[in-house]
DNA sequence: ATGAAAGCGCTAACAT
DNA sequence: ATGTTAGCGCTTTCAT
């Protein structure tokens, strides 16, 4: 039988009311009381029930996190600053796999409102708009993270994707290199012929803020192409799903070509992976034979043989930033601070940092 | 204000519980009222308070995962392999880092039963045995991970650790090497001296399965040194707390010493990662100047050059394997199959696998 | 400072 | 097949 407020209050002869306050650290209770009530509470072994509290207060002190995959260092990194903080504030999270699926993301979205938590933060798929505005309507707090969603008005956190990538390849560009490829990236992987990506390139400019991130560092690719007079070679730009396999199987087809790249700029650290593995296997070196360069640092960047350059996520703050914003947005509603005030949502965006190392230097000769 | 199943009886004019059976899929309703209902929550975007379902069904449907440091690759697939199977079977996780904080870990496993979690799976610091074992008198389902708790009797799944650093040296030898050094690990860095490393090696027989990752793998390596008539040397023997910068400095220290080791197995992937950098740093090349061997593979395992040889551990299996108990147990508990028969915990040991590459050869001449 | 009692939103036993 | 109602364990208002 479960030991409840009830039990202990009979054992320590008070009411469940006093027993309530000691455990809510309640000030009106007689010293002697309390630690009458403490002594009761000891000896029982009582531990609150959290579930009852939680539907008396609607209030659940747990926030949800959806995140992408959480096997990719990108994602446990910000489900770890999110803990961090939340911890600290006495929040508990309930983490999601979206494993990046519109479908598995409604059904999690759906669950974390039906268990009322708190707030959510969302890594979003870009499908489920309806939903999401459903929730906000709702007076759900809801934090995007990494991405926006067409149609959602909402307080987000994101990375200067579009210039990261501008700055990685004007870089490039200074070094001497011309004919520089992008393993581009999208959730679905895109087969995508000549004609077909030249209409999208045109395309790029129209809707700019919900453009997806593999789609901005193509962007920043772009303009930095552009800038600098070269001419875009439709057959260094390709289409990767973000995964390692993607990443080996499209280096190669670049190594396969008569007039090759000479340095690849690979738009996330799983396609680099493969990427890597792909020139090794080819028996090239870098940089005399090709450069590399990547999206997304990495504890082995440094490992490599060439270290390699890298595009650095500040994704432990993107995680602690968004858990912040959440904090404060459902701090405000307890404290009826949001009535009528904050119409515009908060959208930050995060700097990229540049981490040159030796692999996009060069070799004359 | 909310919209609860009264609001959706009324609108609907039937009763709370032909709304109640409804929604739990209940047969007993005619299929006129059934849609009559459906289109009544449908249009008032009604969802199911689970808070209050819970409370009234004394079960939450959650189950708490306590890991080490979901920054890890070890604990991250821990924790993806723990939600894949869960996810299916309905339940929910409430993700706690312990950050290997005995502390921590009590905090987060009061918090856990204060929410009525319906199991636990908990890969322990080895200090909170007291609250453990009132968590399991009080029938709270729990499952161990990667390591047992001394004085607790309970289910758990675990790696073979002696036997994969057993193998692993045992092949060294029969490579050919003789001086082999071992890098093992400890949560709390321990700064020994050859007297008490002694003593502890004599220890090491004793309480066998209490003994913790770090201190297996150690054992493991001693057995096949011994084994083979190869004298222990002590200096070869270090401690790290399997973090990266440990496995540098411990690295540097060794190849400072007169005799060097001719091969290094570093117990664990973070520290072999601050290892492989101390021997880059150095000007050492793999494995002409120094043999290289780490517990854990890796997706840059094969990168690194040359390719490094690696004990795997079957890390996803052993979360979907520890999940896959625990449901059990859980489902055994509503089924009241448990009825003084299992006195026995199931303790499962999983097997490492060897992957050998390069780094391992000895090179003769 | 303490107690009595209502009620959070739901389920399940019982009644019809 | 449907409705009535007690009660899950707690907090909170209102008395005292």
């Amino acid at each position: 039988m479960e030991i409840t407020i009830k039990v202990v209050a009979k054992k320590a002869k008070v009411s469940v009311a006093t027993v309530s306050r000691v455990l809510r650290k309640n000030p009106g209770v007689r010293d002697s009381t309390r630690k009458k009530v403490l002594k009761t509470i000891d000896d029982l072994n009582y531990e609150v029930n959290v579930v009852a509290r939680n539907l008396r207060q609607k209030k659940t002190n747990s926030i949800g996190v959806i995140v992408g995959n959480i096997l990719s260092q990108f994602y446990s990194t910000i489900a770890k600053s999110i803990e961090d903080i939340t911890t600290k504030y006495g929040y508990n999270i309930i983490l999601c796999n979206s494993d990046f699926s519109p479908e598995k993301e409604l059904l999690h979205l759906k669950m974390l409102n039906n268990n009322r938590v708190d707030g959510i933060i969302l890594t979003p798929t870009g499908k489920n708009a309806n939903y999401v505005n459903r929730l906000l309507k709702s007076d759900m707090k809801l934090v995007l993270l990494d991405r926006l969603i067409k149609g959602v008005n909402c307080d987000a956190v994101l990375v200067d994707n579009e210039n990261g990538a501008y700055q990685a390849v004007k870089y490039l560009i200074r070094q001497g290199y011309k004919d520089i490829s992008i393993i581009s990236g999208n959730i679905k992987n895109i087969n995508i012929d000549n004609y077909r990506l030249k209409k999208l390139i045109k395309a790029l400019n129209n809707e700019d803020i919900y453009l997806n991130t593999g789609i901005k560092r193509l962007k920043g690719y772009l303009r930095a192409i552009n800038e600098n007079d070269i001419n875009i070679n439709y057959d260094f730009i390709k289409f990767g799903n973000f995964k390692k396999e993607s990443g080996y199987k499209l280096t190669l087809e670049l190594l396969k070509k008569d007039i090759k790249p000479q340095v690849i700029f690979v738009t996330n650290i799983d396609m680099a992976l493969g990427s890597l593995l792909a020139i090794k296997e080819s028996n090239l070196k870098i940089p005399k034979d090709i450069g590399f360069i990547n999206f997304d640092d990495s504890e082995w960047s440094i490992l490599v043989d060439p270290p390699v350059t890298t595009i650095k996520q500040p994704v432990y703050r993107l995680g602690f930033t968004a858990a912040e914003i959440l904090l404060k947005n459902i701090k405000d509603r307890y404290d009826n601070k949001n009535i009528e005030l904050n119409n515009e949502p908060m959208v930050l965006t995060l700097s990229t940092s540049f981490v040159e190392r030796k692999s996009s230097k060069i070799i004359s000769g």
